[in-house]
DNA sequence: CCTGCATATATCTTATTTCACATATTTAAA
DNA sequence: TTTAAATATGTGAAATAAGATATATGCAGG
Protein backbone atom coordinates (compact mmCIF):
# COMPACT_ATOMS: atom_id res chain seq x y z
CA UNK A 1 0.00 0.00 0.00
CA UNK A 2 1.80 3.11 -1.28
CA UNK A 3 1.14 5.68 1.72
CA UNK A 4 0.81 8.55 -1.19
CA UNK A 5 -2.18 7.01 -2.73
CA UNK A 6 -3.36 5.85 1.02
CA UNK A 7 -3.57 9.49 2.19
CA UNK A 8 -4.65 10.88 -1.18
CA UNK A 9 -7.90 8.23 -0.69
CA UNK A 10 -8.59 9.66 2.53
CA UNK A 11 -8.30 13.72 1.20
CA UNK A 12 -11.93 13.57 0.26
CA UNK A 13 -14.59 13.92 2.20
CA UNK A 14 -17.21 11.66 1.00
CA UNK A 15 -13.92 9.28 0.74
CA UNK A 16 -12.92 10.04 4.06
CA UNK A 17 -16.33 9.87 5.82
CA UNK A 18 -17.41 6.37 3.73
CA UNK A 19 -14.10 4.97 4.98
CA UNK A 20 -14.79 6.03 8.73
CA UNK A 21 -18.60 4.67 8.67
CA UNK A 22 -17.24 1.80 6.83
CA UNK A 23 -14.97 1.28 9.68
CA UNK A 24 -17.07 1.59 12.11
CA UNK A 25 -19.82 -0.39 11.06
CA UNK A 26 -18.04 -2.92 9.45
CA UNK A 27 -20.24 -3.32 6.30
CA UNK A 28 -22.15 -0.57 4.16
CA UNK A 29 -23.94 -0.58 1.24
CA UNK A 30 -23.92 2.11 -1.61
CA UNK A 31 -28.22 3.21 -0.27
CA UNK A 32 -26.76 3.18 2.98
CA UNK A 33 -23.82 5.29 2.30
CA UNK A 34 -26.38 7.76 0.28
CA UNK A 35 -28.01 8.06 3.05
CA UNK A 36 -25.98 8.95 6.31
CA UNK A 37 -23.56 11.16 3.94
CA UNK A 38 -27.13 12.35 2.02
CA UNK A 39 -25.09 12.59 -1.39
CA UNK A 40 -26.15 10.94 -5.06
CA UNK A 41 -25.59 7.46 -5.74
CA UNK A 42 -23.36 8.08 -8.65
CA UNK A 43 -20.96 9.83 -6.50
CA UNK A 44 -20.74 7.27 -3.93
CA UNK A 45 -20.59 4.73 -5.95
CA UNK A 46 -17.85 6.49 -7.74
CA UNK A 47 -16.25 6.99 -4.85
CA UNK A 48 -16.26 3.59 -3.54
CA UNK A 49 -15.01 2.22 -6.71
CA UNK A 50 -12.04 4.51 -6.04
CA UNK A 51 -11.68 2.96 -2.81
CA UNK A 52 -11.47 -0.72 -3.61
CA UNK A 53 -9.36 0.14 -6.82
CA UNK A 54 -6.73 1.07 -4.36
CA UNK A 55 -6.71 -1.28 -2.29
CA UNK A 56 -8.96 -0.02 0.85
CA UNK A 57 -12.06 -1.83 0.29
CA UNK A 58 -13.19 -5.05 -0.74
CA UNK A 59 -17.29 -5.77 -1.98
CA UNK A 60 -19.69 -8.32 -2.05
CA UNK A 61 -22.69 -8.27 -3.93
CA UNK A 62 -25.54 -10.01 -1.70
CA UNK A 63 -28.98 -10.11 -4.09
CA UNK A 64 -29.80 -6.51 -5.33
CA UNK A 65 -26.82 -4.80 -2.69
CA UNK A 66 -23.31 -4.38 -2.81
CA UNK A 67 -21.88 -4.39 0.63
CA UNK A 68 -18.01 -2.52 1.08
CA UNK A 69 -16.23 -3.60 3.90
CA UNK A 70 -12.16 -3.09 4.78
CA UNK A 71 -10.12 -4.87 2.68
CA UNK A 72 -8.58 -7.27 5.19
CA UNK A 73 -4.79 -7.28 3.45
CA UNK A 74 -4.62 -3.48 4.21
CA UNK A 75 -1.53 -2.95 6.43
CA UNK A 76 -1.56 -2.62 10.11
CA UNK A 77 -0.38 1.18 9.75
CA UNK A 78 -3.22 2.27 7.37
CA UNK A 79 -5.73 0.38 9.93
CA UNK A 80 -4.08 2.22 13.12
CA UNK A 81 -4.52 5.36 10.77
CA UNK A 82 -8.44 4.59 10.55
CA UNK A 83 -8.84 3.58 14.06
CA UNK A 84 -6.98 6.88 15.36
CA UNK A 85 -8.78 9.41 12.87
CA UNK A 86 -12.15 7.26 14.04
CA UNK A 87 -11.39 7.81 17.58
CA UNK A 88 -10.31 11.16 17.83
CA UNK A 89 -12.77 12.52 15.67
CA UNK A 90 -16.06 11.66 16.48
CA UNK A 91 -17.67 14.70 16.13
CA UNK A 92 -17.06 14.48 12.83
CA UNK A 93 -18.68 11.49 11.93
CA UNK A 94 -21.55 11.52 14.34
CA UNK A 95 -23.65 13.24 12.44
CA UNK A 96 -23.68 10.44 9.47
CA UNK A 97 -23.84 7.97 12.22
CA UNK A 98 -26.93 9.56 13.35
CA UNK A 99 -28.65 9.63 9.66
CA UNK A 100 -28.02 6.05 9.42
CA UNK A 101 -29.53 5.01 12.51
CA UNK A 102 -32.43 7.47 11.33
CA UNK A 103 -32.41 5.73 8.52
CA UNK A 104 -34.42 1.99 9.83
CA UNK A 105 -33.08 -1.43 9.53
CA UNK A 106 -29.75 -2.10 8.23
CA UNK A 107 -29.94 -4.59 4.95
CA UNK A 108 -27.38 -6.79 6.03
CA UNK A 109 -30.24 -7.31 8.35
CA UNK A 110 -33.32 -7.36 6.97
CA UNK A 111 -34.30 -7.95 3.63
CA UNK A 112 -35.33 -4.63 2.71
CA UNK A 113 -33.06 -1.83 1.46
CA UNK A 114 -33.37 1.66 0.83
CA UNK B 1 -7.42 19.82 12.78
CA UNK B 2 -9.93 19.14 9.92
CA UNK B 3 -8.79 15.41 8.92
CA UNK B 4 -9.61 16.39 5.39
CA UNK B 5 -7.35 18.97 5.09
CA UNK B 6 -4.98 16.96 7.47
CA UNK B 7 -4.80 14.06 4.63
CA UNK B 8 -4.82 16.57 2.02
CA UNK B 9 -1.61 17.74 3.36
CA UNK B 10 -0.01 14.19 3.30
CA UNK B 11 -1.32 13.23 0.11
CA UNK B 12 1.16 14.82 -2.20
CA UNK B 13 4.43 13.42 -2.42
CA UNK B 14 6.63 16.35 -1.74
CA UNK B 15 4.53 17.00 1.20
CA UNK B 16 4.63 13.66 2.73
CA UNK B 17 8.33 13.06 2.37
CA UNK B 18 8.76 16.25 4.00
CA UNK B 19 6.78 15.24 7.17
CA UNK B 20 8.03 12.18 7.81
CA UNK B 21 11.68 13.75 7.16
CA UNK B 22 10.69 16.40 9.81
CA UNK B 23 9.06 14.21 12.01
CA UNK B 24 11.98 11.88 11.90
CA UNK B 25 14.78 14.27 11.96
CA UNK B 26 13.03 16.49 14.34
CA UNK B 27 13.91 19.90 12.49
CA UNK B 28 15.19 20.76 8.78
CA UNK B 29 15.77 23.74 6.99
CA UNK B 30 14.80 24.25 3.20
CA UNK B 31 17.94 23.77 1.75
CA UNK B 32 18.44 20.22 3.33
CA UNK B 33 15.24 18.97 2.06
CA UNK B 34 15.74 20.06 -1.45
CA UNK B 35 19.15 17.55 -0.77
CA UNK B 36 16.83 15.14 0.46
CA UNK B 37 14.31 14.87 -2.28
CA UNK B 38 16.14 16.52 -4.79
CA UNK B 39 13.74 19.06 -5.78
CA UNK B 40 13.82 22.97 -6.47
CA UNK B 41 13.59 25.35 -3.64
CA UNK B 42 10.65 26.96 -4.93
CA UNK B 43 8.79 23.44 -5.27
CA UNK B 44 9.77 22.74 -1.70
CA UNK B 45 8.80 26.00 -0.46
CA UNK B 46 5.77 26.15 -1.38
CA UNK B 47 4.47 23.20 -0.21
CA UNK B 48 6.43 23.98 3.49
CA UNK B 49 4.46 27.22 3.30
CA UNK B 50 1.11 25.22 2.82
CA UNK B 51 1.90 22.67 5.57
CA UNK B 52 2.37 25.88 7.88
CA UNK B 53 -0.18 27.55 6.97
CA UNK B 54 -2.55 24.33 7.38
CA UNK B 55 -1.23 24.37 11.27
CA UNK B 56 0.79 20.81 10.26
CA UNK B 57 4.32 22.62 10.25
CA UNK B 58 6.26 25.68 12.55
CA UNK B 59 8.89 27.30 11.03
CA UNK B 60 12.09 29.42 13.03
CA UNK B 61 14.31 31.43 11.51
CA UNK B 62 17.87 31.39 12.44
CA UNK B 63 20.09 33.36 10.33
CA UNK B 64 19.67 32.64 7.06
CA UNK B 65 18.12 29.45 7.34
CA UNK B 66 14.84 28.71 8.05
CA UNK B 67 14.00 25.72 10.08
CA UNK B 68 10.79 23.38 10.01
CA UNK B 69 9.58 21.14 12.43
CA UNK B 70 6.25 19.82 14.23
CA UNK B 71 3.45 22.43 15.26
CA UNK B 72 3.92 21.48 18.55
CA UNK B 73 -0.21 21.88 18.48
CA UNK B 74 -0.68 19.08 16.56
CA UNK B 75 -3.66 16.56 17.98
CA UNK B 76 -2.41 13.14 19.09
CA UNK B 77 -4.08 11.32 16.47
CA UNK B 78 -2.03 13.71 13.67
CA UNK B 79 1.39 12.57 15.39
CA UNK B 80 0.14 9.13 16.05
CA UNK B 81 -0.81 8.44 12.09
CA UNK B 82 2.72 10.36 11.38
CA UNK B 83 4.94 7.93 13.51
CA UNK B 84 2.73 4.76 12.17
CA UNK B 85 3.80 6.14 8.43
CA UNK B 86 7.28 6.98 9.64
CA UNK B 87 7.57 3.59 11.00
CA UNK B 88 6.15 1.11 9.18
CA UNK B 89 7.32 2.64 5.75
CA UNK B 90 10.67 2.43 6.73
CA UNK B 91 11.58 1.95 2.88
CA UNK B 92 9.50 4.36 1.95
CA UNK B 93 12.05 7.47 3.46
CA UNK B 94 14.92 5.56 3.54
CA UNK B 95 16.22 6.77 0.07
CA UNK B 96 15.66 10.36 1.25
CA UNK B 97 17.09 10.23 4.47
CA UNK B 98 20.51 8.41 3.21
CA UNK B 99 20.89 11.56 0.92
CA UNK B 100 20.04 13.88 3.98
CA UNK B 101 23.40 11.98 5.32
CA UNK B 102 25.00 12.48 2.59
CA UNK B 103 24.71 15.82 2.19
CA UNK B 104 27.46 16.14 5.23
CA UNK B 105 26.90 18.66 8.41
CA UNK B 106 23.63 19.57 8.74
CA UNK B 107 23.24 23.17 9.00
CA UNK B 108 21.95 23.11 12.93
CA UNK B 109 24.98 21.73 14.05
CA UNK B 110 27.45 23.92 11.67
CA UNK B 111 27.32 26.95 10.18
CA UNK B 112 28.06 26.03 6.91
CA UNK B 113 24.41 25.15 5.00
CA UNK B 114 24.33 24.41 1.37
C1' DC C 1 -39.61 -12.09 -20.84
C1' DC C 2 -40.74 -7.43 -18.72
C1' DT C 3 -40.44 -4.16 -14.90
C1' DG C 4 -38.39 -1.95 -10.93
C1' DC C 5 -34.74 -1.20 -7.80
C1' DA C 6 -29.76 -1.01 -6.61
C1' DT C 7 -25.55 -0.10 -8.44
C1' DA C 8 -22.08 1.01 -11.99
C1' DT C 9 -20.04 3.65 -15.64
C1' DA C 10 -19.41 7.19 -19.52
C1' DT C 11 -19.18 11.75 -20.85
C1' DC C 12 -18.91 16.39 -20.35
C1' DT C 13 -17.91 20.45 -17.63
C1' DT C 14 -15.81 22.84 -14.01
C1' DA C 15 -12.82 23.40 -10.12
C1' DT C 16 -8.54 22.40 -7.91
C1' DT C 17 -3.75 21.24 -7.75
C1' DT C 18 0.77 21.31 -9.23
C1' DC C 19 4.59 22.98 -11.51
C1' DA C 20 8.12 25.89 -13.91
C1' DC C 21 9.98 30.12 -14.42
C1' DA C 22 10.85 34.60 -13.07
C1' DT C 23 11.31 37.77 -9.52
C1' DA C 24 11.20 39.54 -4.81
C1' DT C 25 12.64 39.48 0.05
C1' DT C 26 15.64 38.70 3.87
C1' DT C 27 19.99 38.09 6.01
C1' DA C 28 25.06 37.87 6.29
C1' DA C 29 29.16 39.26 4.97
C1' DA C 30 32.58 41.76 2.18
C1' DT D 1 26.28 49.59 0.46
C1' DT D 2 27.03 46.16 -2.79
C1' DT D 3 26.99 41.10 -3.30
C1' DA D 4 25.75 36.45 -2.44
C1' DA D 5 23.06 32.88 -0.26
C1' DA D 6 18.67 31.19 1.48
C1' DT D 7 13.99 31.51 1.16
C1' DA D 8 9.48 33.29 -0.48
C1' DT D 9 6.02 34.58 -3.85
C1' DG D 10 3.51 35.94 -8.41
C1' DT D 11 1.90 34.19 -12.68
C1' DG D 12 0.24 31.40 -16.19
C1' DA D 13 0.21 26.69 -18.23
C1' DA D 14 -0.68 21.80 -17.63
C1' DA D 15 -2.41 18.06 -15.20
C1' DT D 16 -5.74 16.08 -12.05
C1' DA D 17 -9.79 15.55 -9.65
C1' DA D 18 -14.67 16.27 -8.74
C1' DG D 19 -19.37 16.83 -9.96
C1' DA D 20 -23.82 16.43 -12.76
C1' DT D 21 -26.39 14.12 -15.89
C1' DA D 22 -27.48 10.42 -18.69
C1' DT D 23 -27.19 5.71 -19.54
C1' DA D 24 -26.01 0.87 -18.67
C1' DT D 25 -25.88 -3.47 -15.98
C1' DG D 26 -27.41 -6.98 -12.68
C1' DC D 27 -30.73 -9.05 -9.95
C1' DA D 28 -35.51 -10.02 -8.13
C1' DG D 29 -40.34 -10.63 -8.72
C1' DG D 30 -44.35 -11.11 -11.54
Amino acid sequence: MDPIQFYKCLSDETRLRSMLLIYLENELCVCELMAALEESQPKISRHLAQLRNCGLLTDRRQGQWVYYSLNTELPKWAKTVLSETAAENTHFIDINQQRLQKMGDRPERTVACC
